[in-house]
DNA sequence: CTGAAAGCGCTTACAG
DNA sequence: CTGAAAGCGCTTACAG
């Protein structure tokens, strides 16, 4: 009878209905203790187990998230963002706290999503991770709602839900690596990310950026902007292309960490020095920033909060309630390493 | 009626019994193909999905893998080895290909392994993923092995199991490491790792490293051998207690990259010159190894053919196919960066 | 090729 | 506190 046993047998064993051994092992109140006691025994000698897909059905929930993970469509297929797996990892933790399973999916942000996780009842709601075109997700958010799925996404805001999104103040973030510049003295600044409305998360680090420098009476030139998505090499060609108008400027902030380690590859090929004539910071507090050569500076997300959050505002959606805006953006914190000193 | 359609809607719709629109959704040659046709049409537009727990109950199978990724117990709590994400990564990719999905838990390796998946009817079978004590995990084996469950593992083998194991040919990465090393007349070689039989990773790698050694007339002192698991200060702290031995070495295979980069570190504390004094070798090729300073030499694993062969093998072990085993073991390559020359 | 029916293994009103 | 019964939404013999 290995691992085939079904309440039934329990309940034969146990010498009771089916139903009060569903009830004991659910923990219900309607059950003597005794019983629940001789119930949960046998169900142990029998190595018993709830089967899930029955369970499910009837209780018509799943127990079960989903987190998708959307690639930038032009990214390496092989490498996904190391910020990304390290949200995955909290996210997973949190999942598992609060006793949950999580389904796993990446999706690349070209094609139309697989959520239907939520349609057929494998999930009961979704994460969704990734940075990407922001245009583009408006619709895809559009056609969740449309499902009445219950869904949380990290960064990017849903058109008039902000209870649905959790993220960083990329805006103060950015504020932050200005001031740290201003500091230094480096107010001769470049920008390599995307500024545009098409990447809510790198155009708030830009114009928390600028603001901050206009503070001061700054700015960044758009000469010294170059557009890029989060990949090293992306950082690489952008900075390239920087490099090659001739224009000088004295401290570079990447818009994630990726871009501005292969922004300082593309310094250092061409002979500049790091931090000494180039102060670079990044974004994301990835693994590698602190292994990296030089060790990046950079602004910290909390990803353990992130992953908290997200699990916990999704929950709260499935179950109706009511979710608390306000806590619902984290505090960034800059970590100064020797690329910027 | 969004998303709350059931197969017997479809049916009425179509004008057709409930069994036909089963059969048609499901592919069945038993069905007409414009029947088909308008039944897929009719789900279509009314948004309909098969619900994955009334089908799963019904098939007794679930099409879902689990990953349980299990960390070794002394490591930091929020850093999972990078190496194990990009496993987990490849496993996902492979197991989407395949049309199954993928649920995700971090073990702790002291624990009991929450290994019930199966035996819940979520998953159909699991994958293992981590660096552990492998005598530990002989007796967690057998319990997967009591209760029928199927399973295939990274890395360490099950006893008398060996088709249920997919490992990279630690022993001859070890090999090249040696090879390497000899070539450039490096023969003074420390270990950093665990070279006893708890981890069968690690002690292969050494073993194939010793064996090389020792065909060129060479070997690894017992005094240069210092025991770490596989994090970074791990790899820090055992550098740092052989440096405190004071016997000099000009090599250090270190038994994951983690390891090496700890390594690099206290080396390069105490002002020995990474490759100059001392040439570094690290396994696995995590992303960090080609950023870090110096860069890395490493023994690349190849994790995306990895993913695909833990995937396809656990599918044919449920399928109940012979497995093939010459292939389970795949290939490592040795790539030299500045760390080593 | 199609339909009526059984049944997967639970949860949960309903009736005591 | 307990049991008999209905039913979650499918898949799949069985009988045409």
């Amino acid at each position: 009878m290995k691992g085939k046993a079904t309440s039934f047998d329990i309940a034969h064993h146990a010498g009771v209905s089916q139903s009060t051994v569903s009830r004991a092992l659910r923990g219900s109140p309607l059950v003597n203790e005794e019983t629940r006691r001789r119930v949960i025994e046998i169900a142990r000698e029998l190595n018993y187990k709830v089967d899930k897909n029955a369970s499910n059905l009837r209780a018509q929930q799943s127990s079960t998230l989903a987190v998708l993970l959307f690639e930038d469509p032009t990214s390496d297929d092989s490498q996904i963002n190391p910020f990304f797996l390290s949200m995955l990892g909290s996210i997973t933790r949190a999942c598992a706290k609060e006793g949950y399973d999580l389904l796993v999916s990446f999706q690349s942000s070209s094609n139309d999503w697989h959520a239907d996780y939520a349609e057929t009842h494998r999930a009961d709601g979704i994460i969704l991770l990734g940075y990407g075109d922001y245009i583009d997700y408006q619709s895809k958010f559009a056609r969740l709602l449309d499902t009445d799925t219950k869904f949380v996404c990290w960064g990017a805001s849903v058109d008039g839900r902000p209870e649905l999104t959790v993220s960083c103040d990329n805006h103060l973030g950015g504020r932050l690596v200005a001031e740290h510049f201003i500091e230094q003295g480096r107010t001769n600044c470049a920008f390599i990310g995307d500024a545009s409305h098409h990447s809510p998360e790198f155009s708030a680090r830009f114009n928390g950026f600028e603001e901050r420098l206009q503070e001061s009476g700054k700015h960044v030139s758009e000469r010294k902007v170059a557009t890029a998505i989060s990949t090293e090499e992306s950082g690489y060609q952008a900075t390239k292309s920087l490099l090659a108008n001739d224009i000088p400027f004295n401290a570079l902030f990447g818009a994630s960490d990726l871009i501005a380690i292969g922004a300082i590859r593309a310094l250092q090929e061409v002979g500049l020095r790091v931090p000494q004539d180039v102060s670079v910071v990044g974004f994301d507090d990835i693994a590698i920033a602190r292994f990296c050569s030089p060790p990046l500076s950079t602004v910290q997300q909390n990803t353990t909060l992130a992953g908290q959050m997200l699990v916990a505002n999704l929950l709260n959606l499935i179950a109706e309630q009511a979710v608390d805006l306000p806590n619902s953006i984290l505090p960034p914190k800059l970590i100064v390493r020797q690329s910027s000193q």
